[in-house]
DNA sequence: CTAATTAGTGTATTATATACACAGTTAGAG
DNA sequence: CTCTAACTGTGTATATAATACACTAATTAG
């Protein structure tokens, strides 16, 4: 409980916001609560511009460092999203970011918003929530998939910005008109956000891969090898006889229409248990009319 | 693309290692693919044990350390698990722990599925599947509250252990007897472990304040705050409706068994949610019924 | 008993974030 | 039109953390 005091009094002056994400608030956060922490994260993440003022223009904006954050996490990963990788991408040293952004978090913060970039907009006209919210998920998944890095943040206590609500807002306007509540709209929301966030992860991972040039059987048999594990293992009875009975691993997307004896793909699973959170809220929405 | 190559040479001689977690591969990667690595650290998670040899007795076990550094990330966070803390706590240098584990990705994983603890074993009788699956949602739920700084994980890439998969098998049991198909099972295990750990982040946030000494409602207002940015802004115009109409923000767990005009509870969110999800199943195992 | 082998230590190196001070630039006060 | 405060980008220094490497002492197989 009390050990390590005295390196974190050391540690709150030197690097205190060097924490590189993932980090909770500095150490220092003795005195500025958790909520403090946050509030100020979403201000700076919020308060996009930089007032003009006295000196020299700045030759950058704020938008051009995220691009260029987000570039380098897109042609490499997380890890790779150093200042230094992102002011060289620029063509400037280290620390002329911090002209930008007080410190990497706040970057990061920012650039994430950005690469969440906007959902689809409905095109055509309206085609009944379900069809809607499918559009969505699928929306929302591809994206995931397309930044990989985006999975390796912490999914939690990151403040939310404006093309995070662009996606909520989107949601909200494919339930519309169901009848819901308020209070209902947004648990629906929460429903299928999580559904899809939370059951992506190998997706992504299958993603990450390929962007990394890894083939699609080095990697599925990366993924399968933990639950290999399992089988014959006595404190698996389950699991190993489901995986003895499966013929093989994962399979890729197949280019048979045919919905036979082949297992699912990966965008199949994920399209199965869509359907089930659909059926589900479908059901809850016509328990609603029924009254 | 071609830039940071320099960069990416020096590194993955040095510090090749150094990617603390939600890095992906090391740079040097160019050779050992992205399957190569996962399937090194599946291993070295599955391989508990050290081997007996010749040499004096290693003073510690693997789980020494892994309950120590579990130990530190308890106490703090994520960012509080550096080498030095958990070699502190145990009374040794640094680099000791470097006899245990091979580097620090090593012991995080290994300190992760530790973490996750084995799934709570029904007792009494058999409940019925949607009751069990609902106390496992619970369960699980419940361990990421209890140790926030597992979501300050990525939540991909990461090999799974033993008590990953006791998770998983807990799970299959309580569906085991509804009739669904291997792959079914398989895939209703996504759905529902997807719902819980995409739908706990709020929770997740909140028990991590809490454990850090902040208020209920000074998260709850820090937390709120980027949505109610949403109100008046004509980019949301459907969320801002919303936002104006409730009444409050989040509303703690409330003492009222009432389920009055309150507005939910977090715990009540998880639920509703969790009945739309168990619907769905039900459902689904409902019509294969009907076959 | 002795040589092989290992445990834990101490020190050095590297990567990264970032504090700090400086030099040149520019917008507005006078 | 100056002149100066405020600001931009740079260069340098520092702190933290991971970890490579070499060393000492301990221990056991033979």
């Amino acid at each position: 409980m009390a050990e390590r005091t005295g390196q974190k009094d050391r540690k709150s002056r030197g690097a205190k916001s060097a924490r590189s994400r993932g980090d909770g608030p500095p150490a220092a956060t003795r005195t500025a609560s958790d909520g403090e922490e946050l509030r100020k994260r979403s201000e700076l993440l919020w308060d996009a511009q930089l007032r003009p003022s006295r000196g020299p223009k700045p030759t950058l904006s704020r938008e051009d460092v995220v691009q260029a954050a987000i570039g380098v996490a897109d042609g490499d990963d997380l890890a790779a999203l150093t200042m230094h990788a992102v002011a060289e991408r620029l063509g400037f040293t280290t620390m002329a970011l911090y002209r930008y952004f007080p410190n990497k978090e706040a970057l990061i913060d920012a650039s994430v918003d950005a690469a969440l970039g906007t959902p689809p907009q409905r095109s055509g006209p309206r085609e009944g929530w379900r069809q809607e919210v499918k559009h969505w998920a699928y929306a929302k998944r591809a994206m995931l998939c397309a930044r990989p890095w985006l999975a390796e943040l912490p999914f939690v206590a990151a403040p939310h910005g404006p093309n995070w609500l662009r996606w909520h807002e989107a949601f909200l306007q494919t339930i519309a008109d169901t009848g819901l509540s308020p209070e209902d709209m947004m648990d629906v929301l929460s429903v299928v956000h999580g559904y899809v966030s939370g059951s992506s992860d190998t997706a992504i991972s299958l993603a990450r891969a390929r962007s990394r040039g890894s083939s699609f059987e080095e990697w599925a048999q990366a993924v399968s090898a933990d639950l290999c594990r399992a089988i014959n293992d006595p404190r698996y009875p389950i699991l190993s006889a489901i995986l003895s009975s499966q013929s093989g691993g994962i399979s890729e997307a197949s280019p048979l229409p045919a919905r036979g004896g082949r297992p699912r793909t990966l965008d199949e699973s994920f399209d199965f248990g869509l359907e089930r959170v659909l059926d589900g809220i479908q059901r809850y929405i016509d328990s609603l009319k029924a009254l």
